[in-house]
DNA sequence: TTAAAGGTAGGAAAAATTTCGTACGAAAAA
DNA sequence: TTTTTCGTACGAAATTTTTCCTACCTTTAA
């Protein structure tokens, strides 16, 4: 089954790599966003970035200025925005939505809450 | 080429949902574990969920005690080490390394260092 | 004792993600 | 002008992740 296009697509990995070098340098060619790649994540292949760029686009993560002959790529979305959502549901996954259990594990406090389950019978 | 077993495998996100239910509810057989992904994430056949932990007990992820004819699953590694080495990625990836940036996310300080980058000559 | 229910193992298929080869056009250099 | 360089598009292949079918074993109920 195809997923459609939802209104929020989360970036796979490699995307959120890509995201990362577009906010950090601003819109960019996809040359140089792969050469950011190259010199700071890993070693790849120029098509293969601008094919999942091209992909980005596709799903409304990137948008992308035609204009002038090297495109010129940047997130669909604000920065905050995206990391918002990001933060959300990391919180949502790992600290049971609790904001603060995050906070306390930031602050080194390391008195999580003891292990909240009992043993279960095992039906 | 096949991935070597690493010391520290990043779970998948599908991985994840199954450490989060042993996190939760702790030590648990796969009907158990199948039951809860299906009430509380997504619909899923039990021999998938069966697949998926086997592969991660293969991978390191978690650890099986066979003794009895239903298995019980438990995860590899403690729940506050998986968490923190998730969370410093997240951190790496998304606020620059910086715990203090994340943590003004949470208290809902907006005020996000403005955009950092000059924009580029893209060559 | 047989049938039904519920468990594991394993392989194959499906889906999603990632990589890259090839074709081809425009611009720049020779 | 011709060649080289550098860009995009597109399709297919490779890889990774996810799903589920089939086989078969054990326990329980009839």
């Amino acid at each position: 089954m195809k997923k459609e296009n939802q209104d929020l697509q989360e970036p796979t990995r490699s995307e959120l790599e890509i995201l990362q070098v577009l906010w950090k340098y601003g819109p960019s060619t996809v040359r140089t966003v792969n050469d950011k790649l190259n010199e700071e994540k890993r070693e790849v292949q120029y098509t293969s970035t601008l094919k999942l760029m091209q992909i980005m686009v596709e799903k409304g993560l990137l948008v992308r200025d035609e204009s002038a002959m090297k495109h010129v790529y940047s997130p669909a979305m604000e920065e905050s925005k995206t990391k918002s959502m990001l933060l959300d549901k990391f919180v949502e996954n790992l600290y049971d939505g609790s904001a603060s259990n995050l906070m306390m594990q930031l602050l080194g406090n390391h008195k999580t809450s003891k292990k909240s389950w009992m043993p279960l019978k095992h039906s």
